[in-house]
DNA sequence: AGATTTTTTGTAATCAAAACGCAAATTTAG
DNA sequence: CTAAATTTGCGTTTTGATTACAAAAAATCT
């Protein structure tokens, strides 16, 4: 994966747009996840929240980036690394979120164990969020 | 844990009323988690989404049921085992959501293994929701 | 049982998040 | 530079969740 808003769009087949680039370099910039509404806040160029929806929904269809499940419910957003595929994601990193600054990280390097199911049981994905405190609010 | 209505309700010091009841015996008959939407229309006797809400809000703070993440942002609810008392949870075990029927199930003997994360990271809570197909779907 | 107090419920209104349709603007290709 | 295709912005609509308040129901006390 490319490490820069424009090689990123080029190698996905997608239009440079600027909408596109600025939501690309703040998932680039800032290490932690994203949900839609802190991209709405933290693009001071305001670009429209429907724009931002579908900018997330191509992103997410292209494997570009992946979902993280909030506790509250809620969805935050992060870039895939190099083993993603456009429709087929994989995704064994643990995900952390600070109860105390709720920001949610990729532990990427941290990967899920082995996990055990019952008989009968097909795993496909997993999706793993510890909470608790970070390094920084330690 | 009591097994019946009417006990989990007098063991957590909550009045006796018809939503309740009827909340509660719809998460003891049926195995599966269940959505304020899948309560919504599985209880014929068509209590207010208001107090639906409510319910569920008081059955979490006395610790009686627990949140299950789903995969769009969603949120359900399943009973919990003996372990959890008003206002802390515990709960290390696995949720697995079945992507043909779309139920979700808490494995109850199927603990979370342990996660090992980067130094000054402090665990709290955990949530492992694995998707896949159940037995049924296989 | 009947009256009083407290809790719970239903209704309506409010608020926010997400989705859709369409016309205007932008990007790419010829 | 023009035309075709895609993307964006706006208005509207739908859906989900929360609040305020009056009515109803449950527990308490004689």
């Amino acid at each position: 994966m490319e490490n820069n808003a424009l090689g990123i769009l080029r190698q996905n087949d997608l239009r440079h747009t600027d909408t596109r680039e600025n939501i690309l370099n703040g998932f680039l910039q800032k290490s932690s996840a994203l949900s839609h509404g802190d991209i709405e806040t933290y693009l001071t160029d305001g670009f429209d929240r429907v724009t931002i929806y579908r900018t997330l929904k191509t992103f997410l269809d292209k494997g570009i980036i992946h979902k993280i499940l909030d506790d509250n419910g809620g969805v935050k957003y992060a870039l895939c690394k190099d083993q993603c595929a456009s429709g087929h994601h994989h995704h064994d990193h643990v995900h952390f979120k600070c109860s105390e600054c709720n920001e949610t990280f990729c532990l990427e390097k941290f990967l899920i164990p082995e996990i055990i199911l019952p008989e009968g049981y097909q795993r496909k994905e997993i999706n793993v969020l510890v909470q608790g405190t970070c390094p920084k609010c330690n």
